[in-house]
DNA sequence: TCAGTAAATTTAGCATCTAAATAAATATCC
DNA sequence: GGATATTTATTTAGATGCTAAATTTACTGA
C-alpha cells in the first residue's frame, strides 16, 4: 500500500505539546500558596498546594528562572526549626513586590507603597490648591512619588494606581463635560507617570473605596458612598463592581430628579455652605464665634453635638437628605448595605441616625443598612492598593487563561 | 540506610492523578464545538478544537459513554458526502437536550419548548384571571407544561425556567411583603414542577428578557424595561446581569421619590386608567364610542395616531415620565442603552420619541439610547429559553471547575 | 477489480504528574 | 565524636493523555 503523505496534513498541527495547560494549573496554585503566605518551605507548599514534593520543587524552581519567586535558604536563621535537613523557603521575589496607590483628591494628593501581600511601607500626602489645574497636579504627584521611590530605591513599580474624584472608563479615560472639573481631576497621569511603573492604572476614588470595603464586606451587594464635597459611589452588586459606560456607574447627578434632594452636593459642602449662608443671614449660634467664611463641616458637628440649634437643624436636613440618596440607590440596586466613606465618615453618626429614622419610615421600601466605613480617611488609597496588587496578580504566569 | 518509610507520609497524597485537568479541557473543547454546530464529524471537530484526531476520538467516546453525545453514522444519508471511508458523526444527546421556559405573567402564562441550540419546538400560552392566587397559577401552568410534554413524547426536561414579575433572590424566593402580590406571583413552583425537570430555576421576568437581549446586544450596560403594567427593569452592566440582594436589583418601588413620577405604575397601566378616569370626568374624545370601562391601552395610542387631543395629552405625560425612569436609572448604573421591553413594546414608538425629547434637554445628564425590544411580546420566554440552555451547559463535564 | 480517497486505528515518543525508593543534611544522645 | 533519628531533597519507575506519524479500513468510481 502506497504510504499516504496527505493524512498528516489533516491533523492540523497544535501549537504545543498538550500537556502544558496542566503545568500552569500547577504552577498557578505554587505561586499562590506563596503569595499567600509570604515566606515558605517546600512541605508547606505540599500541604498548601496538595502536589507532590517533586512537582512543588520542580515549579518552584521554574517561578524562580522566571523571576517571580526568590529562595531564601534561611532555615536555621529563622528561629523555627528543630531537627532534619534544613528545608528550602521560597518568597516573592522583591523586586517585583513593591506597588503604589495614588489618591489624587481635590484638596490633597496621597500616596501609598505596599509590597505584594498587602503591608504597607510608606505613606505620605501633600495638599493642592482645590482650583489647581491638571498640570500643577501631575506636577505635584510626580514629585510625591519620586521622592518616596527614591527614598526606598525603589526603581520601578510593580504597579501603581491613581484614584480620581471623576468617572473612569476602562481606558482611563473621563468623558468630557463642559464645566472642565472632571479634566482637571483627571489629566494625562500615564503620559507623566509610566516611566515609573510597569502597570498603570486611573480610577475612580469611590470605586477604589469599594474595592477596599470589598475585602472587608461580608455583604456582596453594596455601595461606598462618597459623602464629602459631592455624592459618589463606588457600587459593588453580586460581588462585581460596577463600571457603566464611560465608568458612570455611581454617578450622582441623577440626583437632580430625586424630590429634596436636587443636586448631588455632599454632606460636608452643604454642612459648611448652609452654616456660612445661615451666619450671613443673621441666625443665632453658637458657630458666630468663628468667622463665617473660616467655618468647617466639622464645626457644624461639633456644634451640634453641643445642642447647637442652627447645627441641629442643619444636620437634620443632612439626614433626611442621605435618607432620601440611599433609599433610591439601594432601592434600585438591590443593595444590602451603604457604606458613608471619605474623610467625612468618622464624625457621621449624628446623621446616620437621622436617616435611619427617615428610612425607618418607609421599611417597605427599604431593607438597607447604612454604616460607617471602618478603613477610616483614605479608604481609597487602601482600595489602590489592592487594586495594584490584582494588577500585577492577572500578569502572574497564565493565571488569566483560566479566568 | 534503613529503609524510611515515614517518606510517604509527608508526601500528602493527591487525590487524583494530575492529568485529569487537561482532560477536561479538552473534553470540553469536543463537547463545546458539537454543541455549537450541531452536527459534526470527526474531522470537522479537529478542525473546530485544534486537537489531533486520536485525541477527539477519544474524547468523543468518552461523551458517548457519558451520555452527552450520541453517534450518528449517516454520512451517507445526509447527501454532503463524497469519497473515502464514511466519518463519524456526532451530536448532542437528544434525550438531554429539550429545555422548557415559562413566563408566567399576570394576565397570561406562556410556555416554550426548544432544544439545547435554542431552536424552539413548541409554545403555546393560556389566560388566566390577573387576580388568581398562586395555586390557581400552579394548576394552570402544569396543565400546560404537562400538555406540551406529552404531546412531543419527552419523559424529562434538560431545564425548566420559569419567569414571574416579582423580584427573585438566587434561591428563587420573593421578599415577603404585605400586599401579597409577589407570593401570588411566586408561589411554591418547584414543589409542583420539580418532578418534570433535571434543573430548574426561577427568575424575575424583567431578569429573563435581559438576558434574551444580551444575546442580541453589542452594548454591555444596559437595560430591559418592562413598561406594562408596572415598571420593572432586567439590569446587564459590565455584561453581568444584576441580582443584588433579595434579587431586588431593578425594582422601581424608588420612583416614589422622583419628581414627577412618584410610583411604580406602568405605562400601559396609566394609558388605560388615565384615560378611563378622563373619560369619567367628561373629557371630549373620539374614545368615547368605547365604553370607559373597556378602554385599553392600545386604543388610546391608537386614537393618539388620529390625531385625538386627549390621547395626545395622555401620551406626552407618558413620555416624560418615561424620560425620567430612564434619567435616573441610566444615569446611576451608567447604562449606554434602555430596551422597552414586554407585550406593549412593538407601540410605544410615540411614547420614545416624546421621552427622547425631554432627555435631550438635558444632554449633560444623559447619554443614553431608548430602544424597543426586537424580540416582540414574549421576550421573558426566549431568555428562559436562554437560562435554561445555560443551566444545563453549566453542569457539562468540568466546565464549572474552570470558571 | 483495482486504484484513489478519506477516514479510523495503531504505534511511538514526549511531557508531567504521582508514588516510592534513595540520598543528603542536620540535631540529639551517648 | 560517632551512631541514630529526623527532616528534607533527589532520583527512579509507572501512569496518563497528549501529538505525530504510520498503518489499516471502508468506501467510490472507472
Amino acid at each position: 500500500m502506497v504510504k499516504s503523505m496527505t493524512d498528516s496534513s489533516n491533523q492540523h498541527s497544535a501549537t504545543e505539546p498538550g500537556a502544558t495547560s496542566m503545568r500552569r494549573l500547577n504552577t498557578q496554585k505554587v505561586l499562590k500558596a506563596t503569595w499567600d503566605r509570604g515566606l515558605v518551605t517546600a512541605s508547606e507548599l505540599i500541604e498548601l498546594t496538595s502536589l507532590t514534593r517533586a512537582t512543588v520543587l520542580n515549579q518552584a524552581k521554574e517561578l524562580v528562572a522566571t523571576g517571580w519567586l526568590r529562595e531564601a535558604e534561611d532555615t536555621r536563621a529563622a528561629g523555627a526549626y528543630s531537627k532534619g535537613r534544613p528545608a528550602l523557603r521560597y518568597e516573592l521575589d522583591a523586586a517585583k513586590s513593591v506597588v503604589a496607590g495614588i489618591d489624587a483628591g481635590q484638596h490633597r494628593i496621597s500616596l501609598a507603597l505596599a509590597d505584594l501581600r498587602g503591608k504597607e511601607i510608606e505613606r505620605r500626602s501633600l495638599s493642592v490648591e482645590p482650583g489647581a489645574c491638571g498640570e500643577e497636579r501631575l506636577r505635584i504627584t510626580e514629585e510625591l512619588l519620586r521622592g518616596t521611590l527614591e527614598k526606598h530605591g525603589v526603581q520601578k513599580l510593580g504597579a501603581l494606581v491613581i484614584g480620581v474624584p471623576a468617572p473612569v472608563d476602562s481606558g482611563g479615560f473621563s468623558p468630557k463635560v463642559a464645566d472642565g472639573f472632571w479634566a482637571a481631576m483627571n489629566p494625562d497621569w500615564r503620559a507623566q507617570l509610566a516611566e515609573y511603573t510597569h502597570l498603570f492604572s486611573v480610577e475612580n476614588d469611590a470605586n477604589l473605596a469599594a474595592v477596599a470595603e470589598l475585602g472587608l464586606e461580608e455583604s456582596d451587594s453594596f455601595a461606598a458612598l462618597m459623602v464629602g464635597e459631592r455624592f459618589g459611589a463606588g457600587v459593588v452588586i453580586d460581588g462585581h463592581l460596577l463600571r457603566g459606560t464611560h465608568g458612570l456607574a455611581g454617578e450622582m447627578r441623577f440626583l437632580s430628579h430625586v424630590t429634596g434632594v436636587g443636586d448631588a452636593l455632599g454632606l460636608g459642602y452643604l454642612a459648611r455652605e448652609q452654616a456660612r449662608h445661615a451666619l450671613a443671614g443673621g441666625a443665632e449660634s453658637s458657630l458666630r464665634r468663628i468667622p463665617a467664611e473660616l467655618v468647617r463641616a466639622e464645626d457644624v458637628f461639633q456644634a451640634a453635638a453641643q445642642q447647637d440649634p442652627l447645627a441641629l437643624e442643619i444636620l437634620e436636613s443632612l439626614g433626611r437628605r442621605l435618607a432620601k440618596v440611599v433609599a433610591v440607590i439601594s432601592g434600585f440596586a438591590g443593595l444590602q448595605k451603604v457604606i458613608l466613606s471619605g474623610a467625612m465618615a468618622g464624625i457621621l453618626q449624628p446623621v446616620i441616625d437621622i436617616a435611619d429614622r427617615e428610612l425607618a419610615r418607609e421599611p417597605e421600601l427599604t431593607c438597607v443598612q447604612l454604616a460607617v466605613s471602618e478603613l477610616g480617611a483614605e479608604v481609597a488609597l487602601q482600595g489602590a492598593i489592592s487594586r495594584g496588587i490584582e494588577l500585577v496578580r492577572a500578569t502572574a504566569p497564565f493565571e488569566t487563561q483560566n479566568r
